[in-house]
DNA sequence: CACGATACCTTGACAGGCGAGGTATGTTGT
DNA sequence: ACAACATACCTCGCCTGTCAAGGTATCGTG
């Protein structure tokens, strides 16, 4: 985890839409492919993805579902709603600008 | 204003160690350059700003000192120390780890 | 039947950003 | 002379997102 949570914070909506917009999924699959799309260098506490999950689905960014698996673990599935995809557009456009920007105050000298 | 203070948290201290590694400044100065170098992208709040020099010098990452300018508003200057010089080395390697990360969570589908 | 993996959830503490408020000096306009 | 604004500093307390810690339930394996 070399990617330290300050860091990622404000990201992690934006993380979590980015994944749905690929298809629906839960909670247990989005940590776990975070982590190794990030090749370990960052990943979601539970905690702080359920609290993602709550605070998306409230703003109308993702709605969910309960899956009809056979017997086992009960999974909660999500999916990004149209709002939600305006939103990963704006997010990616933002972070796109980010880049530029800290690229500029970070990266240079002065 | 058009990146969030969420995203710019985590690159605070960053930010102002960059500024000071190019030479001695004080708030008001690195907070005007901020906004500048952005292009008016993001910029500190004063309270963010001194809080961050609080905790800058508490952890010995800058020092300070008070400018001998005639009659007028005083400044304090800050004066980035070696251990802050190390800490922006590493914010920056982390920074362009985080590039590769988010570009890779955030930009790409799935 | 214990143990680990899967899978969900909540509570309370903590840290950083910042709105709101304050102080003091110098300059500029009327 | 006096208001208004720019410079320049500071603090208090709220808000929000992260996460350690704790909990629940099911399934497969030894």
């Amino acid at each position: 985890m070399s990617i330290s949570a300050d860091i990622l914070r404000g990201h992690t909506d934006t993380i979590i839409l980015a994944q749905l917009a690929a298809g629906d999924s839960y909670g247990y699959e989005i940590g776990k492919n975070v982590s190794q799309l990030s090749g370990g260098a960052c990943g979601f506490k539970e905690a702080t993805l359920y609290t993602a999950f709550r605070r998306l689905e409230q703003n109308g960014m993702i709605s969910s579902y309960w899956g009809q698996e056979g017997p086992g673990a009960r999974r909660r599935y999500y999916a990004i709603t149209p709002a939600g995809r305006d939103q990963l557009e704006a997010d990616r456009r933002e972070w796109s600008e980010t880049k530029a920007v800290l690229d500029a105050l970070i990266v240079k000298e002065g």
